[in-house]
DNA sequence: ATTATATCAGTAATAATTACTATTATTGTT
DNA sequence: AACAATAATAGTAATTATTACTGATATAAT
C-alpha cells in the first residue's frame, strides 16, 4: 500500500464539503473550488473525493436519479430529496421509530413525504456460502 | 397528450421485465431482449423503460452505485444489494417493524446486513412555502 | 540538496444516456 | 381493402458523467 501524501487540493476539496451543507456532486464541488484553485482539474477533484470515500472520511450515494453525492457527515442518517428542486437534507437517525414512521414520514421531516425507499446492503447467502467453501472446504464437504 | 400505439419492443420488453427478477439495467435488459428481436435499438430499450416508468407500470431506482435499474414490481417494497456478487433481491415490505430491523437486518433478510439507507421522496418546506404563494398570495401578503 | 514517489493539470478515452432523422408500423377512417 | 395521420423504430450522432493516461510538479524522507 502506498503512503497517502498531504496536498492542497486534497485538503480543499475536504475544507470545502466540510463547510456545506447540500451534498453537492463532483461537478457542483468543482466549480466551487475553482474560485479558489483556478485551475484544479475534475479529474483531481473525482478522484480525491472517491479516495476519502475508500478512507471513510466522507460518504457517497446516489438518490435515486443516477447522479452520484457526497456528504461529510458520515455518521449514519437519512436523506430527504424534494422532488420539486432536487434539495438534499439529512433527517436525524432516530426519527424512525416504527414502520408507520417510515410511511407516512413522521413529524420530523421537514416537508411532505410521497414515498421513501430502504436498501439494505450486506453479503447474500450464496456468497457466504462459497467463500465459507473457499475458507474450509472439509466442513462444507467432508469426504473430500 | 399524444395517444398510445401499441408496439411489439415495447410488448417484449414489458414481457421480459416481468418474468425475471434480477432488477436488470437497460443494457442488460437489451441484450436479453436480442435474442428475440436481434436488431432492436438500445435507444428504443431506454424510451420504452423510462415510459414505463412515467406511466406507472415499472418502477426504476438506483442502488447506491450509480447504475439505474427496473423493476416489474410497483408495489412498495425493499432492496437487498449484494457487495460481493452485485445481485438485487427483493425484500417484503413488511419485514421492517422496529428501528433495530433496520439496523441488524431483522431476521427476514437472506444474508448478512452490513449497512442500510433510507430515501424520503416528496416537497420540502420551502417549495410548499412558494407553491401556496403562487396560488394565493393574499393570504400569505395580506397587505397586497 | 537529493532522491523517491504521490499528486497534479490537462487531455484522451470510456460508459451511460439522450437527441436526431429518415423510415416503418399502427390505428382510425373511408 | 386502401388511405391518411402520426406514434414508434433503427441507426447514428451528441451529450454527460466518470475514469485512465502522461509528463510535470509537489511532498516527505534521507
Amino acid at each position: 500500500m502506498k503512503a497517502l501524501k498531504y496536498s492542497r487540493q486534497r485538503e480543499s476539496i475536504k475544507n470545502n464539503l466540510m463547510h456545506r451543507t447540500d451534498h453537492p456532486t463532483a461537478d457542483a464541488l468543482y466549480l466551487s473550488i475553482r474560485t479558489e484553485f483556478p485551475n484544479i482539474s475534475l479529474g483531481t477533484v473525482y478522484r480525491n473525493l472517491n479516495l476519502l470515500a475508500e478512507l471513510g472520511e466522507i460518504s457517497r450515494f446516489s438518490c435515486g436519479d443516477g447522479s452520484v453525492h457526497f456528504d461529510y457527515v458520515t455518521k449514519p442518517h437519512y436523506h430527504f430529496v424534494c422532488k420539486s428542486c432536487g434539495a438534499v437534507l439529512d433527517l436525524p437517525f432516530g426519527m424512525v421509530k416504527k414502520t408507520s414512521d417510515l410511511v407516512d414520514g413522521g413529524e420530523a421531516v421537514p416537508g411532505r413525504v410521497d414515498s421513501h425507499t430502504v436498501f439494505f446492503y450486506g453479503e447474500c447467502a450464496d456468497c457466504m456460502r462459497k467463500k465459507s467453501l473457499e475458507e474450509s472446504p472439509e466442513i462444507a464437504d467432508p469426504e473430500k
